[in-house]
RNA sequence: GCCUGGGUAGCUCAGCUGGUAGAGCAGCGCAUUCGUAAUGCGCAGGUCAGGGGUUCGAGUCCCCUCCCAGGCUCCA
């Protein structure tokens, strides 16, 4: 008999030579049904994996994260199996899992390439597969044996190599790492009737035991992530424990699509991208324009009261700035071209609004007395992204950061970074983001400037006020850049995805190479220290975040239209009109629209536009000075509401940033 | 930048193996005057992304360029 440990504390006798799935049996038939894997002292294992005595050994269900990425991986390898008996002769690569699914890389022969049709040919194949309910055998190889096993299969032969040379892998994505042996010595494999993988396991019992997947897309994904090795095609595609649940997570995706920020900007008239003005550049069309400068006014407001100054500064400048700056050594590439002006003058368009604010401080000399300066501009700048990656307005080449800087003592900086953390949590909460984690990026090992000091200080002050708020947060050691440590705040939207809004960033670097510096209490010269920031991130972006978190229902006081009134015939047009010059004369923004069409078609209308608000006024609302109010999303229209309480719980909800209703 | 897939009316899309372009919505006009998510009829609208080639003939086949999408790489 061996005893074995549950992760409950408790034990379990079991015969000599029990597996993990005589195990689940032993404590549950649900169990043994749910099981996929299990862990043994915290090493992953197949169920049919004899047990040692002793071990702790928990059982590993399909409707965890760690049961999931089993199945993921399962439903990986029959890909592989699938593509392979459908192209003879097409090398396998990695096929990991990851969030929500799992891909796998091919490189098929002649150099052909997977088109959407595949996918629908792939997936049956894969289910003929499953539906023939194949055991995945576990066998364990020499390094020799490997080899020769794939002897035609050059990336298994690399992986294997590299394996052999015990090279920790450094070149390896932790999800390459996922495919392979744990030692250097021996290599496993999984095999299912012919085919056989290259895999560290765990897998399934038997492909019977998969099938609620599919295939997604192909995409092109260089071996090993690097774009100097060969491009190979990758089938990326989803798996679950249960149709359920991936009908739940297909559903999840078309709700992302949905909430896409690009089709609601055309949708709702916002903004647009001309081809003629060229990738990553966008237009406002007039009601993009009226929430981009709510969302602008507002954030001014808060500046003000936060104790910043103000600065405009010019969109080009010479090479000398960005000399000094160091921006043309690191980033030229990503910045536009110069412009050559007489006599070689070179100029640049701006990638950030940073060496300007510095001019702005080093334009006189500077007294502690006037420290922290912190000086604010929308700041447009220009990235010259490459082409693959510009993406909507989270993408673009032309930007607007609501960008500052400010300079401030050491002595001052624990206190500014708390403060500012305050400030910008309560500015993303005033537009509706509440959920938030942080992530700190602290100092890159060796490449770092500054002193240690100066980064454990900072580095403390940002964890400090980071901590301080009870916020999760998440190290990323050694991920700063080279200038200075980082927080950068994560908001998680309404269904889940969390977008990287805010940035908090120390910088010891360019103070140095400007020469910044300010008279002390001491009569001495001082370096001050420097602190970008941008709350919004930039303005494009944080809009598009703010469409996709309210699927463009945005709260009525950003709506460009907040309410629409709508006269049941003609002769109601001017007590329509008469009404809504009411609500304009209280900076609502109202229209009429008139009765030259069915009262349903216009409410249908206004509807798809999200309008907060459609009061239709007919014979009763004239006689009565009432209105019936329609609010955004609801099932039922009010009637008979006198004009004056719909204006006042209408202010009401525009001074305190509300909406009609939760939002969908 | 690289890979794959795309680009047909303002938008969403159809157009088989090459024979000279179509729908719905939107727009405009006329009629309709209506109480909470699509009134009817009519009209107009396209150098089929741009350029070159093959062909008697190209939206359709080939090449180049531009743009878009999904990825990869990148994101100070």
């Amino acid at each position: 008999m061996i005893t074995i440990r549950l992760p409950d504390g408790s034990t379990k006798e079991l015969e000599d030579g029990s597996t993990a799935l005589d195990l689940a049996t032993s404590i549950g038939r649900r169990l043994a049904k749910a099981a996929v894997a299990a862990t043994v002292d915290g090493a992953p294992v197949d169920l049919g994996t004899a047990l040692p005595d002793g071990a702790e050994v928990a059982v590993i269900t399909e409707d965890s994260e760690a049961g999931r990425a089993v199945l993921r991986h399962s439903t990986a390898h029959v890909l592989a199996q699938a593509v392979l008996e459908l192209w003879p002769g097409a090398h396998y690569a990695i096929g990991p899992s990851i969030a929500d699914g799992f891909y796998y890389d091919f490189e098929l022969p002649g150099g052909a390439t997977f088109s959407d049709d595949d996918l629908g040919r792939i997936e049956e194949k894969m289910r003929v597969v499953m539906a023939a309910d194949q055991g995945f055998v576990r066998e364990e190889h020499s390094i020799e044996e490997g080899l020769a096993l794939f002897s035609d299969q050059p990336f298994k032969r690399e992986i294997i190599e590299g394996v052999a040379n015990a090279s920790p892998d450094a070149e390896l994505s932790a999800e390459a790492a996922a495919d392979i042996a744990p030692d250097a010595s021996a290599v496993s494999t999984y095999r299912n009737d012919g085919f056989v993988d290259l895999c560290r396991g765990p897998h399934v019992a038997s492909t019977g035991r998969l099938g609620h997947f599919r295939l997604l897309r192909v995409a092109g994904a260089y071996w090993r992530g690097d774009e100097h090795r060969p491009q190979l095609q990758r089938i990326y595609g989803t798996a679950w424990e249960s149709d359920k649940a991936l009908a739940e997570h297909l559903h999840r995706l078309e709700e992302a699509e949905r909430r896409d920020h690009r089709r609601i900007g055309a949708e709702l008239d916002l903004f647009s991208f001309p081809t003629e003005i060229g990738s990553g550049l966008a237009v406002f069309h007039p009601k993009g324009a009226t929430i981009r400068m709510l969302m602008e006014q507002y954030s001014r407001e808060r500046h003000i009261e936060g104790g910043y100054d103000f600065a405009y500064t010019p969109h080009i400048t010479k090479s000398e700035l960005f000399e000094i700056s160091g921006h043309l050594d690191w980033f030229a590439e990503s910045m536009y071209p110069p412009m050559e002006l007489e006599e070689g003058q070179r100029y640049y368009l701006k990638p950030m609004n940073c060496p300007f604010h510095i001019l702005v401080f080093r334009s006189s000399q500077r007294s502690y007395r006037e420290l922290p300066m912190r000086l604010f501009e929308f700041g447009t700048v220009y990235r010259y992204e490459k082409s693959g990656v510009v993406h909507g307005l989270t993408r673009v080449r032309g930007m607007t950061q609501d960008d500052a800087h400010i300079f401030c003592t050491r002595q001052q900086m624990g206190e500014e970074l708390g403060a500012l953390l305050t400030f910008v949590l309560d500015l993303l909460r005033d537009f509706g983001l509440a959920d938030f984690y942080l992530e700190l990026s602290t100092r890159p090992p060796g490449k770092a400037v500054g002193t240690e000091e100066e980064w454990d200080e900072a580095t403390e002050a940002l964890r400090a006020v980071a901590e301080g708020r009870g916020l999760e947060l998440v190290m990323d050691e050694g991920g700063g850049a080279f200038y200075g440590p980082k927080i950068s705040v994560q908001a998680r939207d309404a269904i889940g995805r969390h977008w990287q809004v805010s940035t908090i960033q120390l910088d010891f670097q360019l103070p140095q190479r400007f020469g910044l510096e300010y008279v002390g209490a001491d009569n001495a010269r001082h370096q001050p220290v420097m602190i970008h920031r941008a709350l919004f991130g930039s303005v494009e972006r944080f809009f598009a975040i703010l469409l996709e978190h309210y699927a463009g229902a945005l709260p009525t006081w950003l709506m460009p239209v907040q309410v629409v009134v709508l006269p049941v015939r003609d002769d109601h047009n001017d007590y329509a009109h008469g009404a809504a010059a009411r609500l304009a004369a209280a900076s609502v923004r109202v229209e009429v629209d008139v009765a030259d069409e069915p009262l349903n078609a216009r409410i249908r209308r206004w509807k798809l536009q999200k309008v907060p608000y459609i009061l239709v006024v007919g014979d009763d609302d004239v006689a009565a000075g009432t209105v019936g109010v329609n609010a955004r999303s609801s099932e039922r229209a009010v009637r008979d509401v006198a004009l004056d309480d719909f204006l006042a719980s209408l202010s009401v909800e525009i001074d305190t940033k509300g909406s009609p209703e939760p939002h969908e």
